[in-house]
DNA sequence: AGCACA
């Protein structure tokens, strides 16, 4: 910026733009004849023509900018003014950096619109509003929303296009009534053009896109839940139903698995009620049952890839079982109903390489008695809302005895997500369900007693 | 002869 110069300079403060700005032209000029004048200088990918009052103005642009800097520099220097019908011609550049033209989209009706819905984020509008709104015009097939650089966005597929104009008209620059939306939100005006659209992809029934005119598109349950499942797959995968009762398959079963041993990795997500153990295509799976589905999906999500010994070794897979109620009958190292009352029990097996992860119980023990009334899968909260008393010295002492194993030994997760196959389960992923449901210190108690009814995050029912 | 379209 020059302090020494008052005076305006056109041409020269002028920044280069594409796009040149034609004057002087000659009556109705018209597209050929500017192609004519420009083309030498570049590809012209755009033009308007019969711009301003006396239609004696044009625009032109090039697909590169260094063409149109090329045209503008040759007639700045040119002895010869650039003509047309030998009328010279002004060029500069434009002040825009494109052509705009209205012919090109947005005013030619279809049976789609565009609904640019000004002022709000994407949770402040549901797409139930959005139906509610755009149905007073006619059917509404379908409705796909989405953020982009102008804001909340939605495409909505009518019938015909006439349908579609008549909801235009009716709503462009209109307000979402008030009442429909949340409080905070001052103003909601709605922009709306035509989409080039004429039928709408939806994939899933989810709280972003909706096919009314198919009651049997799936579901999509991450986005439906909202956005607590980063871990989905980006193709939507499709997920089986929950339930109480999960299948687990073990992967590089290097040493052995019974139900005493799932029985103290599962516990420590809620009472597990059932355990059978089978085999299967020559590997080896397992159903472990807990009373509610809740408690199955934290322990689900929490065990998912993870590894019941460290270096890999006997790997879990996790999905939802079928079942409700397994049936079991027999008790031995393979099978076990844990809510029939049971006298002795077994010894813990002698497990090799085993995990830190004792100073981590020790030092979230705090925080596992804050968060269990709003963790998932927390024990239930009484009938006067209180958490069940239980006494965490308790709980705490039949684990406490077990750091002595491996003295001085802290708590130091390894970098997860470097080796998330080798992870091993006292190392497991998210803290805060890591503070509510710490990891069992598997292995690391040879003469604790069993927790099988006391596990962790659970109240002790019964005094020890 | 000096910048469109919404």
């Amino acid at each position: 910026m020059s302090s020494t110069s008052g005076q305006p300079q056109f041409r020269y403060t002028q920044t280069p733009s594409k796009v040149l700005h034609l004057r002087n032209l000659p009556w109705e000029c018209t597209e050929e004849e500017l192609v004519e004048l420009c083309n030498p200088f570049g590809k012209i990918v755009n033009t308007k023509c019969n711009v301003g009052a006396n239609r004696n103005q044009a625009f032109v642009e090039f697909a590169d900018l260094n063409q149109a800097i090329s045209m503008v520099s040759y007639y700045a220097s040119s002895s010869e003014p650039a003509q047309v019908r030998g009328k010279t011609v002004y060029i500069q550049y434009s002040n825009r950096q494109e052509i705009t033209n209205n012919k090109s989209s947005g005013d030619v009706a279809g049976n789609v619109l565009l609904v640019t819905i000004e002022g709000v984020e994407a949770g402040d509008v549901s797409i139930d509003v959005i139906h509610l709104v755009f149905s007073a015009f006619g059917f509404v097939h379908k409705i796909a929303t989405f953020e982009k650089a102008a804001g909340f966005q939605a495409l909505i597929q009518y019938t015909d296009s006439e349908t579609a104009s008549n909801a235009r008209n009716a709503l462009d620059g209109r307000s979402i009534p008030r009442y429909l939306l949340p409080e905070h939100v001052t103003s909601c005006h709605l922009r709306i053009s035509f989409s080039a659209h004429t039928d709408l992809n939806i994939k899933f029934q989810s709280h972003r896109s909706r096919d009314y005119t198919n009651p049997y598109l799936p579901v999509n349950p991450s986005a439906i839940e909202g956005t607590l499942q980063p871990a989905l797959g980006p193709d939507g995968k499709k997920k089986e139903p929950e339930s109480n009762v999960l299948l687990a398959s073990i992967e590089n079963m290097q040493y052995a698995v019974t139900v005493d041993v799932l029985h103290k990795v599962f516990s420590t997500f809620g009472t597990v009620q059932k355990i059978a153990i089978f085999e299967k295509n020559g590997g080896m799976q397992a159903l472990i049952q807990y009373p509610d589905v809740t408690t199955a999906a934290v322990a689900k999500e929490s065990l998912e890839g993870h590894c019941i010994y460290e270096g890999g070794y006997c790997k879990l897979h996790l999905s939802y079982s079928r079942h409700t109620d397994l049936n079991v009958k027999a008790h031995n190292d393979r099978s076990r109903d844990y809510t029939i009352p049971e006298t002795g029990m077994l010894t813990m097996p002698q497990a090799p390489g085993l995990l830190t992860g004792a100073a981590g119980w020790q030092a979230n023990h705090q925080a596992a008695t804050m968060y269990a009334g709003n963790a998932v899968g927390a024990p239930a909260p009484g009938p006067n809302g209180q958490m069940p008393t239980w006494d965490p010295s308790v709980r705490g002492g039949a684990y406490v005895a077990a750091p002595s194993t491996y003295p001085g030994q802290t708590f130091a997760p390894p970098p997860v997500s470097h080796y998330p196959a080798s992870a091993a389960i006292s190392s497991a992923p998210a803290e805060s369900l890591q503070a509510s449901q710490p990891m069992p210190q598997y292995g690391l108690l040879p003469n604790a007693r069993p927790p099988t009814t006391a596990s962790a995050g659970q109240p002790l029912y019964y005094p020890s």
